[in-house]
Parts: structure tokens; C-alpha cells; sequence
DNA sequence: CGCCAAATGTTGACGCGTCAACCAACGCTG
DNA sequence: CAGCGTTGGTTGACGCGTCAACATTTGGCG
């Protein structure tokens, strides 16, 4: 089969351009947050929807399809979080299984707090440098990129049935 | 000053779509490298390099610079990969403080396996989603947004100076 | 020359993420 | 209802990345 064996300098350019964004674009708004607000990106992952719930409730097993996170990672999050008192676990009780995570009063402050000059940064850094033509054409071209992403949506199994 | 509150449907929904492909995308261009040919994004990100350099010799600083990565990072990573047997530390002669790296030929094989499947799913993954025209926006775009982060490039220090 | 700031690396601590192992509860089906 | 596969969650090991502390060397400047 006639395979495509190196990227010209169009593609390169474009490809450098999406590795780089995709490192320091990350970091920058890693950075900012830390600075800002002491919360580290995962912490604003989750504060999020949880701070969106009501009652500031959600049990862990929905928080992570909404997020789109293992098991494993929410529960290694929430630990630490509950650490720093951001979070509290509580049982869940239509489900012995389950665990509720409950949003903490200073865990509602940090997120109000850091929510503005996190948009602040997304616009600064990414949104107020495209041109609106620009930004019509890239969101629905990476929501494209984005579909046809092998899924790993967690736990789905590959192809194989036994 | 007259502040951008929040975001509307189109920034949002562009913004989304970015944050959706910095994520998958990276994850599932590490998986790809490591089940196809066991190496770590880090591990192929240093590789190359190295298997470019005469010699398939670099001073750590020189690879840092290459990479634009910091110095810790590096010495943390070539350690886990000299335990892998993918390059071998040497002292460096014209500066006793400076330490080369070395690529063995382990290191070599496993680069030049690799690279064909990893270049493949570049394409896959990107390349071939996008038409012309999209590329050909996206890769400026990206650029200027690229050039705006605050560089943070390695050790530079802010703005103050004493 | 002697000193001191800057450059280069290494190390340890800690946060984050994945993987695999494990446990407990659920719920279906015989 | 007994058994068993599935689901939800936790934990420990390990790779990766950052930060801060440290050691050594270099280089310039009095």
C-alpha cells in the first residue's frame, strides 16, 4: 500500500505549531492557576461541575463521565483534595458502592475566586489572538480531529469478544 | 477597564473543542508509542534528537535547549532511560561540569523502529482530518498564539531586575 | 591571583496519571 | 435464594514533571 512516509513543510509547520500549543498553551494556563488561585488544573477540572451541582453533590462515578475520567484518577484526585479540604467524601445512599463527593464551603470560594482569571487567561492567551474567521474555522476542523480520535472513552473495551 | 465576562457559544465552543484535542490527542499519540514500539513521549522526544546529532552524542544543556526543556527534566529522564539502556551518560571534556548524553545502539534501534508508526499517526490523528485549507490556516495561527505565551522558555526570569 | 556570580547537573519531595490488583455491593439468571 | 459476572471504588507501584536545595565548575573582575 502506498504509504505517506514524511511530513513537507506545510504539514511540519502545522504539526510543530500543534505540539507546541499543546505543551506551553497547557502550562501557561497551568501556571496561572497555581499563581492565581492555588489550584492546580485537575482541582479546576473537578471543582467545576461539582460546584455547578446541586447541593455542590455528585457521586464520583457520575463526576468522572462528566469530566471523562477513570475511576482510578478521580478517586487519586478527591483524595488529595480532600487533603487540602476542597472536597469531602460521604457515603452514598441509594448505592452502598457509590461515594458522594461533597463540594466544601472553601472549596466553593476557591472556585468562585479563580474562575475569572482563569477566562481571563483562556481569552488572553488563545481566544483574543484568532481573528473570528479563524476561530469559525478551527473549532469545528479540531471538533472533526476530535471524533475521530480512537475513543479510550475509559473503560470501553477494544474490538475482541470472546 | 472593560472586561470580557464570559464565554459565548462560538468561543466556547472552539475553546471545547481545543481543550478536548490537547488532551486526546496527546494520550493517544503516547499510546500509540508505547504499545507499537515501548517508548514514552519523553523518551522519543529526546530520542530524536540524539539520533540526529553526529555521533548520536549531545551535551545535556544542548539537548535541553533542543527540546526546551528545563534542566532537572532532562537529567530526571535520562537517568529512567539510561536504566532502559537507551543512552549512556559520559563526562564532558572541555567543561568538567557539563555531562553528555550518549545514544547506544539500543537507543538507535528503537528510535528508527518507532518513528515510522508514530509519524503514520500523526497523519492519522491530524494531518489527514484537516483539508488544505484548514492546514493552511491553522499552522499560522497557531504559530502567533505560540508566540504570545509568556515564554517561560527554561530558566528565563521575568521582568525584574535588581 | 582571589572572589563571587552565573552556569550546569543531580537529587529528593511531591502532585499528577495509568495500570493492575483488589474488595465490596449489585443485580440477574437458573 | 445461590451463584456469578458487572459495576464502583480504593490502593500501590511506577513513570513523568516541577520546584527547591545542593554541589561543582567556570569566568570575569577587582
Amino acid at each position: 500500500m502506498p504509504e505517506p512516509p514524511w511530513l513537507d513543510d506545510r504539514e511540519a509547520r502545522a504539526w510543530r505549531a500543534m505540539i507546541g500549543v499543546m505543551q506551553q498553551l497547557t502550562a501557561a494556563l497551568e501556571r496561572q492557576l497555581v499563581q492565581d488561585a492555588g489550584l492546580s488544573g485537575a482541582d479546576y477540572t473537578l471543582l467545576v461541575p461539582l460546584s455547578e451541582a446541586p447541593g455542590g453533590v455528585l457521586r464520583a462515578r457520575d463526576l468522572g463521565r462528566m469530566v471523562g475520567w477513570e475511576r482510578s484518577r478521580i478517586s487519586h484526585q478527591i483524595t488529595r483534595m480532600q487533603k487540602r479540604g476542597l472536597v469531602a467524601r460521604e457515603e452514598c445512599s441509594e448505592d452502598a458502592r457509590g461515594s458522594m463527593v461533597q463540594l466544601t464551603d472553601a472549596g466553593r470560594a476557591a472556585i468562585v475566586e479563580a474562575a475569572p482569571a482563569h477566562v481571563a487567561a483562556v481569552r488572553r492567551y488563545f481566544l483574543d489572538v484568532l481573528t473570528d474567521a479563524e476561530l469559525d474555522l478551527i473549532g469545528p476542523a479540531l471538533e472533526r480531529v476530535l471524533d475521530r480520535l480512537p475513543d479510550n472513552g475509559d473503560d470501553r473495551a477494544r474490538g475482541e469478544r470472546p
